[in-house]
DNA sequence: GCCGTTTTCGGCCCGACTGTTTTCAGTCG
């Protein structure tokens, strides 16, 4: 049983209790159990047989009880009854903006409504706006949150969503009296997928708040205003794109940003942890008693705490506080470490430029190596390469690396194709003439999860893979990919020695950075990939970098990040262990 | 439901905004 099944079922507990009754601290325990559950980088199964379980904080006795049902019985009780017992359209009216789980029972309970069509008829019909604690307005909010869910995306990817941040926030530094702004929240936390942006800005004094405020709900990318106070505001951006704005004076500037860069996991415990110190964080500021700690900058709340400097994208309380207590942070990567770009694609198969023309959009990045990596013969919608094509482009590589000499250097790669059967698309005697070779899986989406993770596993044990492409196959807000075990790919990958890239197309972030640190733990080396198909395909390594730092890595843990002569010895040390048998 | 202790109950992050009501509850992030 995954730990992500069990965090599964436990969270649907939490949002049922929720619908069902008033104690909301219950509601949450569920769903503090389920992130922590989802945390977890051993199995709990394992951690319940090594009795281990009940050192773990968030899974008291009732929580270890339900964990010990749904290992046993791959049941839990207590969700049939809740299941039993709740219309499931309620679950659906928690995504109505402003509407909540207590009024959503009130609705229930006032109208017999139960999904989402008889709720907007209810509104329609002027039901709602009779029931005492609902009005006119709250019934029109009602009738346009359905609509809304109906006509809008609820997520974004990262990248369109940074873009039209980065405008939207320039718009705001120009407002005259705005002094600083700058995007908070999950995107600050790079998150690979979010739900709206937020940002925080700042001016000299209270009395600027208005006029900066009033000029932000009109600049020309605000489509609708749903709120628009004097500190703060919400709106909807083009595209369908929901947005907050707060405004405070700059003193308190650095509270604020930190504040609204969540997450609000984060902030729960850090702000836990603080009350027990005597002392209260606010998004004005850090107090002990009624004595205001001086706060600078967002390091500030740290420092006043104890604790070294938490970057954004660790925010996601998976033991950042406490590494952060014990100076343990890991020194992440930055897009400055990365010394080249592998897993690329070329004209050869299916992309949009030269190797001669990638090869010079490297060397303009600053870049010293560059892997070309075109799709194998199997791949024929992409124009897979037979080894007889191998060996021209491998000409071409030659003849290039020439020209360019010694200051730059084109890797000869392959993304093989990985067969159903777990074989790579090359005979052995192609794969020898490659400096290294992604395995990818692009086809057979729907084999058992046992099917998919056997043939991985038999891939990575091919004495002549190096990384393992996308692992996952999935596309974000698109299609899951196909069911694997990952740990198991991890395990088999730690102890093969073989790499498992980070996909750094913002459509894939595959592997998923929850589970880098689990591989990491396992000695997989995690290359930062940015699978171009074209020259501005590869800026998206900036991206793959945000996502790698939310997964703890550091230079070390990130071949590309290495220089070229050590990247070449890993290369072949990898190729040597497969030989030798792993 | 979990947790910690001034240790078996009481608190659980905290403040802005909205709508409805007229002092506050619900929602949100």
């Amino acid at each position: 049983m995954e730990n992500s099944r069990i965090a599964g079922m436990l969270d649907e507990v939490g949002t049922l209790i929720e619908l069902s009754e008033d104690n909301a601290f219950r509601a949450r325990a569920y769903h503090n159990a389920a992130r922590v559950v989802e945390n977890q980088t051993e199995d709990v199964a394992a951690l319940q047989a090594s009795g281990k379980l009940a050192n773990v904080a968030g899974l008291g006795k009732e929580m270890r009880a339900h964990i010990s049902e749904i290992l046993a019985t791959g049941r839990l009780t207590l969700l049939d009854e809740l299941i039993a017992a709740i219309e499931p359209g309620l679950i659906a009216m928690l995504r109505i903006p402003g509407l909540g789980p207590k009024r959503i029972r009130l609705l229930h309970q006032a109208l017999g409504v139960k999904t989402l069509d008889e709720l907007a008829e209810a509104c329609r019909t002027n039901r709602v706006a009779a029931i005492s604690g609902f009005g006119a307005k709250s019934q029109a909010n009602i009738l346009n949150g359905i609509e809304f869910l109906s006509s809008q995306q609820e997520h974004f990817n990262y990248a369109p969503a940074r873009e039209l941040a980065d405008v939207v926030i320039a718009a705001i530094r120009a407002i005259p009296g705005v002094l600083r702004a700058e995007v908070a929240g999950s995107l600050r936390r790079k998150k690979e997928v979010v739900h709206d942006l937020d940002a925080v800005a700042s001016v000299a004094q209270d009395g600027d708040r208005a006029a900066v405020m009033a000029a932000f709900v009109a600049l020309p990318q605000v489509q609708s205003v749903i709120a628009h106070g004097e500190s703060k505001s919400a709106v909807v951006l083009e595209g369908g794109v929901a947005m907050d704005l707060r405004v405070v004076t700059d003193d308190e500037y650095g509270s604020a940003l930190h504040h609204f860069t969540g997450s609000k996991e984060h902030h729960i415990v850090l702000r836990g942890m603080a009350l027990e110190r005597g002392i209260k964080i606010n998004e004005y500021g850090v107090w002990r008693g009624d004595e205001r700690l001086p706060v600078a900058n967002e390091a500030d709340v740290y420092a006043l705490l104890g604790m070294d400097y938490i970057e954004p994208e660790l925010r996601e309380e998976r033991g950042e506080i406490q590494a952060a207590l014990d100076h343990t942070l890991p020194h992440l990567v930055t897009a400055n470490d990365i010394q080249g770009a592998l897993h690329c694609h070329s004209t050869w198969s299916d992309g949009h430029a030269s190797i001669r023309e990638m090869a010079q959009a490297c060397r303009a990045l600053g870049y010293h190596y560059l892997g070309i990596c075109d799709h194998s013969q199997l791949a024929a919608y992409a124009h897979g390469l037979t080894p007889a094509d191998v060996r021209r482009q491998q000409a071409e590589i030659d003849a290039l690396n020439a020209e360019f000499g010694p200051d730059f250097r084109i890797l000869k790669g392959t993304e093989c194709d990985i067969h159903k059967d777990g074989a790579l698309d090359f005979d052995d005697a192609t794969l020898a003439t490659f400096d290294f070779v992604v395995a990818s899986i692009h086809s057979n989406f729907n084999l058992s999860e046992a099917e998919e993770t056997q043939r991985l596993i038999r891939a990575i044990q091919n004495p002549y893979t190096t990384i393992i492409g996308h692992p996952t196959g999935r596309l974000l807000l698109q299609r899951a990919g196909y069911p694997v075990d990952l740990p198991a790919v991890i395990a088999a990958a730690g102890a093969r020695g073989v790499a498992i890239e980070l996909n750094a197309n913002p459509a894939r972030f595959d592997l998923d950075w929850r589970w880098l640190r689990l591989a990491t733990e396992h000695g997989v080396p995690i290359p930062i990939c940015p699978d171009a198909h074209a020259p501005d395909g590869l800026t998206d390594i900036a991206y793959g970098v945000g996502i790698a730092r939310k997964g703890w890595l550091t230079p070390a843990n990130v071949p590309n990040a290495w220089p070229l002569d050590r990247l070449l010895a890993w290369f072949a040390e990898v190729r040597e262990r497969g030989r030798a048998g792993g």
